[in-house]
DNA sequence: AAGTTACTTTTCAAAGC
DNA sequence: GCTTTAAAAAGTAACTT
């Protein structure tokens, strides 16, 4: 009599962050002055900040030809972003190579695990977790095997962090799942009909 | 025997004298805020133990003390809000907190999860209610808590909603202000929470 | 009281203080 | 350790209307 059409845990990709080494030193100064667009305050922060608008990326550039992506939602926004932000600064008096080696640092993906989690049992229960609802709601599970960090929440919606490819939060998601599962601390809405206690009188609160 | 003082007085400073400060600290942070004294003895406990450990290299002996004594007073069931505790302490709260972390992390304690229970005796307390109150109020966490309507919550916004449907449920009068003062949130979270509750423990609260 | 905006947590690289 | 970027989750906070 129990239907199992349990959806399982699901997960979209939500900002990756790459570093791109152009293998050039550039002159920020020159490139700040040609790219009104650029934000470039040396004081504050040695990168010049370039912003795309297609799909929104934005980009630190370095002195040293490094530099740091984030925003994007898949590689192939990111690769057509890196190819978009070469041509710009290439436009602009610099000289970069069209194809510069490309390196996915961090990927951060949100999702559900579609069953709500008693967070204060699987705080108990998991080894590396911390759950302190002072402070922040969601439960911080450490996983070790893909080495990625998961923000649990009681809805059972999550947030997977620290990933280098998506293979990687794909096997933690399920993994964490799981393990979820074996634990005990996934409930799905029906249940079992709890019960609602009456307390008093009724009438409406008004002030 | 001048040179055995000093190398004395060495060993001494590296650990000694961070304990004293830190002890120190601790004493004016517990009558300041009103701590009992068993707190500040297990913060120093703690304390000991960071500083055997070598964590609080790096790190102010205020922000460490004041986590020390955070972590001490929820281990012995008297929890303060770390937000009240750093309007008393130079350290930042981000400081403060980094510390728990790390001695949450490095030192083998437990500290048992917050719970909104150990914040309503407080709050009642504050604001002088009766027993009966109190009881009621502990019987709408722990239903809501069945209900799983707590996960994610501030322990101190449930503590304050339940207490304040209590009185209501008693025929006390007294505002959700009152309430969010004693327990140290705003308004806006007593009157999310206790509208949460209320409905989903299906409460009727009576006109007055 | 509703809306906005903004901050809490986590992750990661870059260069420099 | 800090600075800057991005992004989500859910809760709380601080303003404005």
């Amino acid at each position: 009599m129990e239907s199992s059409k349990r959806q399982g845990p699901t997960h979209k990709i939500e900002n990756i962050v790459a570093t791109v080494n152009l293998g050039v030193e550039l002159d920020l100064e020159q490139l700040a002055e040609k790219l009104p667009v650029a934000e470039y305050n040396p004081d504050q922060f040695p990168g010049l900040i370039l912003r795309l608008t297609k799909p929104r990326i934005s980009a630190l550039i370095f002195r040293t030809g490094k530099m740091v992506c984030t925003g994007a939602k898949n590689e192939n926004d990111l690769k057509n972003a890196v190819h978009a932000l070469v041509k710009l600064l290439n436009d602009h008096g610099a000289n970069v190579p069209l194809n510069p080696e490309v390196q996915v640092q961090n990927i951060v993906a949100s999702g559900s695990l579609n069953a709500e989690v008693d967070l204060e049992q699987a705080a108990l229960l998991l080894e590396n977790a911390m759950y302190e609802p002072e402070q922040f709601p969601g439960l911080i599970y450490r996983m070790t095997d893909p080495r990625v960090v998961v923000l649990i929440f009681g809805s059972g919606k999550i947030v997977c962090t620290g990933a280098k490819s998506e293979k990687d939060v794909a096997v933690a998601v399920q993994q964490l799942y799981d393990k979820l599962r074996e634990i005990g601390v996934l409930y799905v809405e029906e249940g079992g009909g709890e019960e609602a206690e009456e307390l008093e009188e009724e009438g409406e609160e008004e002030e | 025997r001048l040179r055995k003082w000093q190398t004395r007085a060495r060993v001494q400073t590296s650990y000694e004298r961070n304990f004293v400060q830190a002890a120190q600290e601790l004493e004016r942070l517990k009558s300041a805020m009103g701590v009992p004294r068993p707190c500040v003895e297990q913060a120093l406990e703690i304390y000991r133990q960071a500083l055997e450990k070598e964590l609080v290299r790096g790190r102010s002996v205020e922000a460490m003390a004041a986590a020390a004594l955070y972590m001490a007073c929820r281990m012995l069931k008297t929890p303060r809000p770390l937000d009240e505790l750093i309007r008393f302490t130079k350290a930042s709260r981000r400081e403060v907190a980094r510390c728990y972390r790390l001695l949450l992390r490095e030192l083998n304690v437990r500290v048992p999860i917050s719970d909104p229970v150990l914040y309503i005796s407080r709050v009642a307390e504050q604001l002088k209610l009766t027993g009966d109150v109190v009881k009621t109020a502990i019987d709408i966490i722990n239903k809501a808590k069945k209900a799983g309507l707590t996960a994610g919550k501030d322990p101190a916004g449930l503590a304050a909603a339940a207490v304040y449907i209590a009185s209501l449920l008693h025929g006390d009068n007294r505002t959700q202000k009152d309430f969010a003062i004693a327990a140290g949130v705003t308004e806006v979270t007593v009157r999310n929470r206790y509208k949460e509750l209320a409905k989903a423990l299906d409460i009727k609260i009576p006109i007055k």
